[in-house]
DNA sequence: CTGAAAGCGCTTACAG
DNA sequence: CTGAAAGCGCTTACAG
């Protein structure tokens, strides 16, 4: 990378390095005529500012770093279409890190991003995470921050969420009224918010159809596909197997699905299944899929948004706010009642 | 962000900054009693070394870009995850540029990653792509780049891609081997290598069975959904419609189920489908979708891979090489023969 | 309106 | 083994 600098530019014009650098980012003090034949010169050979030495002395990046359990998910990659939307038209550049699932990672990588590379954070936390001290390390760096999805409901930042306790309730209400009455609840982690909430409406929901609480229905998944698809198995050859299924991760259903076809177990007739999804391709399914859909390009564009208004400290509120956008229930074949 | 300095840390160590500096990157000129305090000051205050001075001194950013066209779209996100682990591994950060099949879009993205920003780039172009100037002008600077999937023939830089000319083939001839005889050919642009390779393929396929071309059933369609499925719906409404189509992006499928759904086309008894996808859920579909899967997490490390090779200038030959990964055919339920 | 100079925080060739 | 000094390429307060 041999590169054109001030330097090299101002020597062409014959003029000092000041000069062409206010020229070119348009300031007052130049004359016109000057900006000009600096903007031309500029152009013609393709000059660049360069961004470290922009950014050193500036002491702002331009960039945020969006830390998240994965990817390969189309939750995720969704955000991440969401937050480009923003930071493109901001003029932001977004760098990727990936928890995978994994806390000691997540700690890595927020002790990594201390050091003024990026001018902000967005995070979505890991399955294991249950303590947060990677994350005030960052508060106290005055490290802007903003937390979606999977958050930290005990922290002093803004939070992006999904109305998780209603929508957790709306479904298992929906199986209820589909006659389930033994829904077992697939969660990926019991220390996260988000289950949490979702716990809650679940057992709200039961709660306000009479329907007992049976703490055996509640199965807690890990990142191991292997490993949940042998729990899930274990769960739907049970004697009092479950009539319903309320899963908290897209990437539980499916496994559920495979397992009712291979123990020959049917959808809906003999278990009834809904799942938090954005798949397009759940209402293709065999049967198709009841979901519940996230808004998760509009969390990842409203994450961002705040996480730019925080980093220009531009109408923030000294109260970190949480929004809370709604997600939606599609009923679809895998949740319909059966008349005989 | 207030952060700590090298100086800061001399200061208290009582020390100067070139002593500081090299004990942290643990220069052999530096005894060990002096690393020792050093280090653990540095830890203790949580000294983060600051990226932009470094990355201005040194002339390394130790980040690459991955410009593409998509996100939400399993195979490129699976691909993000297959870079992250090569990344990751070897202290590399991952910045995500999208075009969203926009010429102009990744114009200006490849402009703006010309200042050193990163230390190389990984591409797959967009839909709109013809020329390959913008690439040209990464070259000229000397610019580590690597082109992966939707790659420039033309173009004298390592390329990553699957054997889409063989997929193609394989495809086609499954398709016939089950009775098609009228194949459309859904693609998403003909400028793109990709495409020609496959409909090279596709050609020979139909060639080798002596099955005559039939240019109307070659359908481009674009990156407006609601367009390809008014285009589909044409398709499938001819008198002489297709009984077999071959779409080559995932995105492609799933409208035909949706149109064959609405139009109360069969399939796979009016009509088959096979289509290029990453997709587990594929299995799963009403009726389980006869896929092309690509690797599309190997093509991700792999591009990575040579990536930091190019840039750590190691073991690369003069002549930049081209990969070629296999795709795998995936016979399922929409491509079957009906015996009646 | 233009320019000289300081300094962002680091790394490294050189001196001692 | 330690340190003084130059310099990466930019921005900006200040002088003229």
């Amino acid at each position: 990378m041999s590169n054109i600098t001030l330097a090299i530019l101002a020597e062409e014009l014959q003029l000092s390095i000041a000069t062409v650098s206010k020229a070119l980012r348009d300031s007052h003090e130049i004359s016109t005529a000057t900006k000009k034949r600096v903007l031309k010169k500029a152009k013609d050979v393709n000059y660049q500012v360069n961004h470290f030495a922009s950014s050193l002395r500036k002491k702002k990046s331009k960039t945020i770093a969006v830390v998240m359990p994965e990817i390969a998910n189309n939750f995720f990659s969704l955000v991440i279409n969401g937050v480009e939307s923003v930071a493109q038209q901001k003029g932001y550049h977004v760098l990727i890190y990936l928890s995978h699932e994994n806390f000691n990672r997540e700690k890595a990588i927020t002790a990594e991003l201390q050091n003024g590379r990026v001018d902000g954070i967005m995070a979505s936390l890991s399955m294991e995470t249950t303590s947060t001290e990677h994350l005030e390390e960052l508060q106290k760096k005055n490290m802007p921050l903003v937390l979606f999805d999977r958050v930290a409901e005990n922290m002093a930042v803004p939070k992006v969420t999904t109305n998780d306790f209603e929508s957790a309730f709306i479904a298992v209400k929906h199986l209820l009224e589909n006659g389930c009455r033994r829904i077992a609840f697939l969660s990926v982690s019991n220390c996260l918010s988000i289950n949490k909430n979702r716990l809650k409406g679940y057992k709200a929901a039961l709660k306000a159809n009479a329907v007992p609480f049976n703490s055996e229905l509640l199965v807690q998944c890990t990142n191991d596909d292997a490993k949940n698809t042998g729990q899930l198995k274990k769960l739907l050859s049970r004697k009092k197997r479950p009539d319903g299924i309320f899963a908290s991760v897209e990437k539980l259903a499916v496994p559920c699905y495979e397992v009712c076809n291979e123990l020959n177990i049917r959808i809906p007739e003999d278990i009834k299944i809904i799942s938090y999804s954005n798949l397009q391709l759940a209402a293709l399914l065999a049967p198709s899929m009841t979901t519940i859909a996230q808004p998760a390009f509009d969390m990842g564009r409203e994450s961002a948004s705040i996480l730019f208004k925080l980093i220009e400290k531009k109408g923030v509120s000294p109260i970190p706010e949480n929004t809370v956008l709604k997600s939606t229930l599609i009923p679809r074949n895998s949740t319909v009642a059966i008349h005989k």
